[in-house]
DNA sequence: CTCCTCGTCGATACGGTGTATCGCACGATA
DNA sequence: TATCGTGCGATACACCGTATCGACGAGGAG
C-alpha cells in the first residue's frame, strides 16, 4: 500500500497499475491478489491511509469542522489522487470512521438532532470535496501547460481570445481583465466560512 | 458524441470506448480521430453537451444560483457520469462559457467587486460538485449491493456490525440507529440554502 | 527417513484499452 | 485517361486487470 500510495504521489492514479506496484515490491502482478481481492480495494485502502493522516477533529462544532476541512485540504495537496477518490463512493475503512465519529461528536452538542446534525457534516463535506477537486484541477491545467499566465494564455489563448472577441461574453471579458488570482488557500478558507456561516445561521 | 453519451447514460464512463463508440457509429476506433484529437477532448465535448442541457440562469442572484444548482443537479441524474466529469479539470466549452457569463451577469448586481462575485460562484460550484458526487456514489452504492436497506446490510453489514460492537463508534452508532434517509432532493436544497445563506451574510 | 499432501507463488494467457503507423482505394484534377 | 492527394480502415504496440494453472517447497504421516 506503501508502495502504491508512494506511486500515485508522482504520477497520479493512472500510474497505479498492479504491475507497476508489484514490481516495486519485486514481485509479479498476481502477487497482490494475495492480499487484496481487486483493484478497488487496494485503492480503498489508499484512501484509508490518508485518512488516517488527516486525523480526528474535536473541540467546539466550528473550529472542527475548520480544522478537519483544512487537514483534508493538505492532506490533499500531499496526494493529489486522494481528491479523485474522496467523492467517488463511500469508503468506510476504519480512519473514516474514526473522522466521522469525532466529527458527529463534535456537532452534536451545537445541533442535538441527528438529521441536523447530520446535515451539517453532509454539506460542510459536500463543499470540501467539491473545493479540493477543483483547486487539484486548476492546479493540474496549470502544471500541464506552464504555471505562469502567459504560457496559459498562449496554451489555451487561441480558442479563448477569439471566442471572447465575439462579444458574446463580456462579464467573462470583465472577469479575465479585471480579476486576480487569490490565494488558493485564502480562497478555500473564504468558502468554507460561508458554508459554516449558512450553517450556523440554519441552527435555531 | 451522441453516441458516446448513449453508451455513458447505461454502462458509466467505463463504457465508453473508441472502439465501442466507434462500432455504435459502425466505424473503426481510429475513425474518430478525424474528429476528435484524444478521448480526453471527446469527453470534454461530452461535459459540455449536458452544460447545453442545463441552459444559463438568469434572474436575482439567489434565485439563479438555485436554478443552476438544481438544473445542475438534474442533469447529474440523467447523466450520472457528469458528475465524475464536473469537477475533474476546468473545462472551457462554449456551453460552459455561456453558463458562466450568465451567472456572473447575475450575481454581479449584488456583488459588484468582481473578486467577491468570482468567490459566489466557486463557492456554490464547489458544494455543488461535491454535492452530485457524492449522491451518484451513494446512488452507484446502493444500486450495486440492492436498493433496499436490508440488502445492503446483508451485503456491508458483517463489517460494519462488528466494527461498531467494538463501542469504539458510538456516535456513528446513535446515527445507524436513530438517523432517518432524508429525501436526496431535499438534503441537497438545504445544503444549498444554506451555502447560499452564508454567502448573503458575507455580503456587507 | 521417506513419501505425500497442501498451500503458496509465479508464469502464462485472455480480452480489453488508447493510439501510432501505414498502405490502399477512391475521387478530383490536369 | 493518367496522376495525384487524401480520407479511411486494418494492423500493431504497449499496457491494463485478472482468471487459470503448473511448479516448488515445507510440514506432517507412516
Amino acid at each position: 500500500m506503501a508502495a502504491a500510495i508512494a506511486l500515485a504521489d508522482d504520477g497520479g492514479l493512472d500510474a497505479v497499475s498492479l504491475r507497476k506496484v508489484g514490481a516495486a515490491l519485486s514481485a509479479g502482478p498476481m502477487r497482490l491478489y494475495g492480499f487484496v481481492d481487486s483493484k478497488d480495494e487496494l485503492l480503498d485502502l489508499m484512501a484509508d491511509a490518508v485518512q488516517g493522516e488527516i486525523g480526528v477533529p474535536a473541540g467546539e462544532w466550528r473550529v472542527a469542522l475548520t480544522a478537519l476541512a483544512e487537514a483534508t485540504r493538505a492532506a490533499v495537496l500531499r496526494h493529489e489522487w486522494f481528491a479523485d477518490l474522496m467523492g467517488g463512493r463511500p469508503r468506510l475503512g476504519p480512519n473514516r470512521l474514526a473522522v466521522l465519529e469525532g466529527s458527529l461528536a463534535a456537532v452534536l452538542p451545537a445541533f442535538p438532532a441527528v438529521d441536523d446534525a447530520r446535515h451539517v457534516l453532509w454539506t460542510v463535506h459536500a463543499y470540501v470535496a467539491g473545493a479540493v477537486r477543483a483547486e487539484v484541477g486548476e492546479r493540474r491545467a496549470a502544471r500541464r501547460t506552464g504555471v505562469d499566465k502567459p504560457a496559459w494564455q498562449a496554451a489555451h489563448g487561441a480558442y479563448l481570445r477569439r471566442t471572447l472577441a465575439t462579444g458574446r461574453f463580456p462579464m467573462i471579458e470583465r472577469f479575465v481583465a479585471e480579476g486576480t488570482d487569490g490565494d488558493p488557500a485564502a480562497v478555500f478558507a473564504a468558502g468554507l466560512a460561508a458554508v459554516l456561516d449558512g450553517l450556523a445561521a440554519q441552527r435555531r
